[in-house]
RNA sequence: GGGGGUGUGGCAGAGCGGACUAAUGCACCAGACUGUAAAUCUGGCGGGAGGAAUCCCUUCGGUGGUUCAAAUCCAUCCGCCCCCA
């Protein structure tokens, strides 16, 4: 991969009925097929799952987070390894965060300037500063393929004066992050991209969109949404912002999310998702399946052989049963946290393949249908 | 034979005259989780009625007392434990 090709996106096919589309990312460790799903490994691993599982799960892409793995093991470690992809043995295409969504949930933990955001680590205590300049650093750093421009991602519910400030906030630090990421040493093969804010406010994620754009990013992520607002505000959000972005570059809706806004979102033009919801909600138990989702713990399956979902063929479904993974969770065995997570990822991988194919065939609002009328089988 | 201790909800274990259907933990039953401070958190957990505040009935080994009031005090019976002989 030579560097021009690096974040580029290329379109295969648009759908015929709706905005979805159909397409390849380039990143430096290879070409991701769009929509694509990517799971959340936080510090640098997917909880619980060895990268040998989830490259049998067809995993095209990992995300990360740059303000975790600054505070440990730290950006000197990583870079004498050669980089986060050697030093966790993942060696595919990996995605940092940029230390933006910490701003939303460290809540206590955090003070937002103008210059950037003032960090208490949750870990021991200590400050660390993260200005724009210093996240793109740490991004190039831990060496991911493609590195995320630090935002405030808001909360909900926010005022409009105050998503105004902050979606403008987040735009100067776009603005210093690309001079950054510009800046002398680039010589990895990353690609940048730029995070739309605004709230639920239509016409600031416009503004955000279109002055994102002169920017020019290799990519627009949509952050900044389920954070507990309304779906159709989501929807709406993300309405008023892909018609504005161009064909040619990739859309990632951060922090997405369940299959039904995965259907959703992919109908209205988004490219890339990414969400904890099937590696922390398989932690905790619940299981994604084509029929619908349920808690293994439940004592109803003390019983049943069978297995989790009889369209799944993850090395779960193929050698345990639901009997089994319950009797784990009773005597707490960890094991099944791993094992549930694995399950979730394979199924949102199938989710993904199945939405590709769809489109590739120009059937994706018949296998949409198709999708629901089995995942609300089990009377959710 | 002598002396001492103990018995509390499915289990462990507080409480030792009124605020006790009885702390807390476990177990059990639900629910939540969307760019991971998450191997987490929240609720329920004697029975019945109600949407709910609430109301009725039944509970601290058994029985009988004392008291306005008893898991708590007394008597007695039953069970278990420890020490001495």
């Amino acid at each position: 991969m030579t560097k021009q090709y690096c974040g580029k996106f290329y379109i295969d096919k648009i759908s015929s009925e709706c905005n979805a589309r159909l397409g390849c990312l380039h990143t430096s460790r290879g070409i991701l097929k769009t929509p694509v799903f990517m799971p959340v490994g936080t510090y640098g691993t997917i909880k619980g799952i060895p990268q040998c599982w989830l490259r049998k799960a067809k995993v095209q892409i990992m995300l990360s987070n740059s303000y975790y793995l600054y505070l440990n093991p730290g950006t000197e470690i990583i870079k004498k390894a050669g980089g986060i992809q050697n030093f966790n043995s993942w060696k595919k295409p990996m995605l940092t965060d940029s230390g933006g969504f910490q701003i939303f949930s460290l809540k206590k933990l955090k003070k937002v300037y103008d210059n950037g955001v003032e960090f208490k680590s949750p870990i021991n205590g200590t400050k660390h500063f993260f200005s724009p300049e210093k996240s793109i650093i740490i991004q190039k750093d831990i060496g991911a393929d493609i590195i995320m421009c630090l935002d405030e991602c808001s909360m909900y519910p926010l005022d409009y004066t105050l998503a105004k400030h902050s979606m403008e906030l987040s735009l100067r630090w776009a603005k210093r992050c690309k001079i950054e990421f510009n800046n002398k040493n680039n010589s990895t093969l990353q690609a940048l991209f730029g995070i739309i804010q605004g709230s639920i406010y239509k016409d600031l994620r416009k503004q955000s969109a279109y002055a994102m754009l002169d920017i020019d990013f290799d990519g627009y992520a949509i952050g900044g949404l389920s954070v507990g607002e309304p779906r159709c505000h989501m929807y709406s959000a993300i309405n008023a912002v892909v018609p504005i972005l161009p064909n040619n570059k990739a859309r990632y809706l951060m922090g997405i999310g369940t299959p039904e806004d995965i259907w959703n979102c992919v109908e209205l033009g988004i490219d890339m998702f990414d969400c904890v919801l099937p590696t922390r909600n398989g932690r905790n138990g619940q299981v994604l399946t084509s029929l619908g989702k349920f808690n293994i713990k439940h004592s109803k399956f003390k019983n049943d052989y069978s297995k989790l979902d009889p369209n799944c063929n993850c090395l779960t479904c193929m050698e345990y049963s639901k009997a089994y993974l319950n009797y784990l969770v009773k005597v707490h065995e960890s094991l099944y946290r791993s094992l549930l997570s694995l399950h979730n990822i394979y199924f949102m991988m199938n989710l993904m393949t199945t939405i590709r194919n769809s489109l590739q065939n120009n059937t994706f609002l018949q296998a949409k249908k198709k999708f629901f009328r089995y995942y609300y089988a089990l009377g959710e």
